[in-house]
DNA sequence: ATCAGGGCTACAT
DNA sequence: TATGTAGCCCTGA
């Protein structure tokens, strides 16, 4: 836990997953930006770890989070879950990837 | 206190 | 564009 943190009264999880719900319908956000929003700079894996953990039937849009390159970071078949659900909001892959100048989601 | 590992990244070939 | 290679930073053991 770091100092600027605490003083918020919240762990790392419990931050990242209130940015994640403030993700826009229609937008990604990435490991790292989603990591720096909660307060973790430079720690996107944390992000990845964090939201491995979420529950199957969480109502945060986890589906939302994609990696710099603008691709699905999960192992089959969660990855195709979350293709469906981003092309559910409009979001197309093409070439196996999202196109994070238009989709990008950056406050 | 240490250490390995993670849904990552930036940078160099 | 496609790898490889270092960093990064937190968590859990």
């Amino acid at each position: 836990m770091r100092a600027d943190a605490q003083t918020e009264g919240n762990d790392a999880t419990t931050r990242i997953y209130r940015v994640l719900a403030t993700v826009p319908y229609g937008r990604v956000i990435t490991y790292g930006d989603l990591a720096q929003m909660a307060g973790y700079p430079r720690a996107a894996r944390l992000a990845g770890q964090t939201l491995r953990k979420l529950p199957r039937d969480t109502k945060l849009p986890w589906h939302r989070v994609i990696n710099a390159q603008g691709r699905i970071s999960l192992p089959e078949p969660d990855a195709a879950r979350q293709r469906a659900r981003l092309e559910r909001e409009g979001i197309f892959l093409h070439n196996g990837r999202v196109d994070l100048l238009k989709y990008r989601w950056q406050p």
